[in-house]
DNA sequence: TGTACATCAGTGAACGCGCGTTCACTGATGTAC
DNA sequence: TGTACATCAGTGAACGCGCGTTCACTGATGTAC
């Protein structure tokens, strides 16, 4: 080996997480990849040393975002009640911080409509870690004892999910405030209401 | 008037039109202007005598959109009681025909992503057009009797457009149909119990 | 210890392509006489 | 009634620009002797 043995590998990843972030913020087609590089200290030329394609990127890096996501829940769950689990995860999810750092949040609601116009790799990628999420809250659920869990879970997770979306869409900031503290409470609400009866 | 006195007028309608249905289908930037206008019959360079950029028609193109979200909620609850107009509604909203047709549907959920890269005018056509759809639901919620029809209404319409953008993200057809079922029933239950306490 | 060599991550010029925008022009139509 | 003219919605060639991708090359580093 010429230089370290984890250097082209380590160069890997840090393109893979600088992708991750700049897609969330900006969209996928309006990433360059002279842009990614370049945030790695590298040029153009390089990339594809290390990736088949722009498109291959974009799946890889969609990966990327949902362990973030992941290590996100687990972050705020480890070792708590469902129910604090639950409701610290959803303080989080609708945190005006949250909606103001799109290019570290969820993927979710950045990316959902985006995947039509992806290739099959990133829409599964992008399905597995729904999934992989929405398994999380409805385990947290059915420990709660709450009904229906796999569908509270579903609901759950898209209330979430559209609530960041219209508060990040909304320019009136106290009005952006209520979406997320509408949802906010409506979801707390529900968990509460079902984890009693 | 060498032509039809409102030729004009009925080309930047059509224009308006083919370009509302390609920007939810494949995103604002996606869409070129010389596709839009083809879908027309004409030729690109004619576009500038009807707007005065790409970015105009974007913005004209999102007020178009809410227009028709808004003829599609009239077109749904007229005539009907409170309770029937809020189920008919969703059941529109979260149904597979709603889901599989992206460019005749809401804008919300294909477009609340795209706006932080588009142009005040976009977000400020998109902002009334969601306080327009809030207030509709809202106002039924408070016929109903619903207790915090705003807090309601801005949490009915997240869970909609959440699950709708899953629903559309999601490859496995079973599944993207139970997200829709999942949240359907949630909201009708919480309607429900509301109008009934 | 020092010098020649091999490796390979990364460089940067070049290419083709699509797109937004401009602008001189066309040609269909109504008006003037 | 017929001919010349004015209007203006729409045409299409051209431009500049950014981007994904390719590829011959560089230069930092470890190895062989």
């Amino acid at each position: 080996m010429r230089y370290e043995p984890d250097r082209k590998q380590r160069t890997h990843e840090k393109i893979l997480k600088a992708a991750a972030k700049a897609i969330r913020a900006q969209g996928p087609h309006r990433v360059g990849v002279a842009q990614v590089m370049g945030k790695v200290g590298l040029t153009h030329g390089g990339f594809y040393a290390h990736f088949r394609s722009k498109d291959a990127l974009i799946a890889a890096a969609i990966g990327q975002m949902f362990e973030e996501a992941l290590d996100t829940w687990d972050q705020y769950t480890l070792g708590k009640s469902p129910a604090e689990s639950l409701s610290t995860y959803v303080d989080f999810y609708l945190s005006p911080a949250h909606r103001d750092s799109v290019s570290a949040g969820c993927p979710i609601p950045t990316l959902a409509p985006e995947l039509r116009r992806l290739t099959k790799s990133c829409r599964d990628a992008f399905a597995s870690g729904v999934a992989a999420l929405t398994e999380r809250i409805r385990s947290e659920l059915e420990r709660l004892g709450v009904e229906h869990a796999d569908e509270e879970a579903s609901s759950m997770l898209a209330e979430m999910v559209g609530a960041l979306a219209l508060a990040r869409a909304e320019p009136n900031a106290a009005r952006s405030d209520a979406i997320l503290d509408a949802s906010k409470r409506r979801i707390k609400a529900r968990i509460a209401a079902h984890s009693v009866g």
